[in-house]
DNA sequence: CCAGCTAATGATACAACATCTCATCCTTGA
DNA sequence: TCAAGGATGAGATGTTGTATCATTAGCTGG
């Protein structure tokens, strides 16, 4: 990495049952499942991609399985320029996402500038600030030394 | 407009057909008439919406227009939070979006400190930044006063 | 430990959005 | 004017995600 910007999330996340059942959820098989894929799994995916890496759990717990997590803050959501979405597990802070367009890799990146930004347009803008969405695309340095080879 | 930052598209434009000319295109009839919607109509719309104000123009050559006319520039093309892509008029100039997540109107603006903070990222990211994606997600004035009547 | 309540599951249908196919049409340039 | 081949559009197909609902299986209270 050449600076502390940004970072990959090298280490798996274990307390992803406990989260769960801090909010209440059952602790159930195919939770289990998904967690514990969850955390030998590298990268991000989308959420079919997952349905598939696990025969016998069914398409509609996957997905909703998926959105628990993050409505959990478990995982994090990044939308392509084509507004395919892939998920991947997420840091503990406010953050937003380089995402490589030629593979797929989430990498998350905080810069002080950006809330400055933001802020800064708040105060300027005719109504109720609610979000912001901020995601930089490129080819990463493996794709790059990959590709002129 | 509070601010001269952000601003909507009061003009349409009239040089559509023109710039598919250029590129290389035929001047057809339901390329004509998806024009002429284009320049009476306001704020932004689905494809899909589109299509349904077109009645007796086919569905799949109104998606294939307005992908050819987003590669022209002619149209923009904004991701509400939910992945929902809602296509305007494009400006002439880079910009950004505000997008207002209850009634989907989408206001263009710029802001000199987004490209210096893209230009100070660029230098510090280890591979080759290719776009970048920066959406404010809001409730617009109207919405707002709508809301506590 | 057990029974019962109910959340969760999963097969399936459905829905929205987008693209593909291909026979036909029509714009364009020679 | 007349082919050549780009463009169209009805319909099939693909993709992503949600709704149904009968069945399964955590959890909790007794
Ligand atoms: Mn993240
Ligand atoms: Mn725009
Ligand atoms: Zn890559
Ligand atoms: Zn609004």
């Amino acid at each position: 990495m050449a600076t502390a910007m940004a970072h990959e999330h090298a280490d798996a996340r274990p307390d992803l049952l406990p989260t769960l059942e801090d909010r209440g959820y059952r602790l159930t098989g195919p939770r289990l499942r998904i967690a514990e894929h969850l955390a030998r799994r590298r990268g991000s995916f989308t959420a079919e991609e997952l349905a598939g890496e696990l025969p016998g759990l069914g398409r509609a717990t996957v997905y909703r399985t998926v959105k628990l997590l993050l409505d959990a803050g478990v995982l994090c959501k990044a939308t392509l320029p084509d507004g395919a979405a892939r998920y991947s597990l997420d840091g503990p802070h406010h953050h937003h996402h380089f995402v490589c367009v030629s593979c797929g890799k989430v990498q998350e990146f905080r810069h002080p500038a950006v809330e400055r930004l933001v802020r800064a347009i708040r105060s300027d803008v005719p109504g109720e600030l609610v979000g912001h969405r901020i995601e930089l695309y490129m080819n990463c340095a493996e794709c790059l030394a990959r590709g002129q080879e």
